[in-house]
DNA sequence: AAATTTTCTTAAACCAGATTAAGAATGTGT
DNA sequence: ACACATTCTTAATCTGGTTTAAGAAAATTT
């Protein structure tokens, strides 16, 4: 099991000793899954949080019309999860696949209260975590009302060039919220101007 | 300075001693302000989150077209902030202002740190409320991008009853993310139906 | 290398919601 | 009670993005 991405991405945020670290690595639980399989279904309830080593993940939700709608990708040193469903152990609105061939840390509900126990400063870590994860998530939303699809998508490519290449753009076009047939014809338009 | 609905707000989460009580409440500062008036504007750095005694806030920003976004409410026993303003004591994107005569306790940057040292277990409780607006943020953004306008104003109605009374029908509109002329329609038709 | 599936492109018809503009109703200060 | 600002409504026109449909290109499987 690799341990080094994972341990690095907390070092940046708190400070560990060597008892602490292998502590923590002993609560986690290795996974190898294929591209298509799933870590999570929605109704089910989450009983992980995932972090990415390889490979690339995606969530979605399926709106009543039976829409997918992608909510966020996860690739290495990236956490995932449906975090609602996993902190109140009730049934998830997620579902959580791979795009690519993934391997991932999984940190379950009783190891991370086991954790915020024994190591306090872990409850830091993951209060940093989120309030990043809520900036962006507020100022996602606030781009998806002012700002028009063609901003949002050079914005993404900009932000992420690495996506670009790596997924699909049904993918990309469900995480921006458009039509793969619009993003494609964006594309198109933007392709002739250069 | 009436301190119950702050108290009894952060036990629903943590539990406080009487010393940790005090301790925190000679953190906090209080300030009463009019309607119009601001509590904090764009590019100023946030200094403070507000925990509303009465009255109501908003927060919103400004798009590069001079358009106004409401962001959040808040009323009685709510938080509001710019959080990434607050945490990086960078240049705050938001404006929050009274949309009636409102009373605010104020908690510092320097303060919450204090606390976080002295009573760790206020990491918990921030984490806590910062999880579950995260939550809410990520639920609001699904909405806006598979549900229809109708659909949204009738899931605000009945989630903050409250609200559809109390507020200006251009921040709501503005809330949900579509015009007040639009708004009026909608709510037109809706009168019809019935 | 042929067959099948998945991904991407193009174009026409359509629609939810924006924009513009004008007027009506309500609130607020003096 | 009056003037003035703010809030709300209605209706015509316009637009960014969807839908539908068909085919082309690329990737996977056999």
């Amino acid at each position: 099991m690799q341990t080094a991405l994972i341990l690095q991405n907390i070092q940046k945020l708190i400070a560990l000793t060597e008892e602490e670290k292998s502590f923590f690595l002993s609560l986690l639980k290795y996974k190898k899954i294929k591209k298509r399989q799933y870590l999570l279904q929605a109704d089910d309830i989450c009983r992980y949080e995932y972090f990415v080593l390889s490979g690339c993940l995606r969530s979605y939700y399926v709106d009543e019309k039976g829409q997918e709608h992608v909510v966020q990708f996860a690739v290495e040193d990236w956490w995932i999860g449906d975090m609602r469903s996993f902190f109140t152990q009730t049934p998830a609105w997620l579902n959580i696949d791979a795009l690519e061939e993934t391997e991932v840390l999984m940190l379950g509900k009783e190891a991370i209260n086991e954790l915020y126990q024994k190591v306090p400063a872990f409850e830091r870590y993951f209060r940093i975590r989120i309030q990043n994860a809520f900036v962006a998530e507020q100022q996602r939303l606030a781009q998806s009302y002012s700002k028009t699809a063609e901003k949002r998508y050079l914005d993404f490519r900009e932000r992420y060039p690495q996506f670009e290449q790596r997924l699909p753009q049904v993918q990309i076009a469900s995480y921006l919220g458009i039509t793969p047939e619009f993003l494609s014809a964006l594309r198109a338009k933007l392709a002739g101007k250069r």
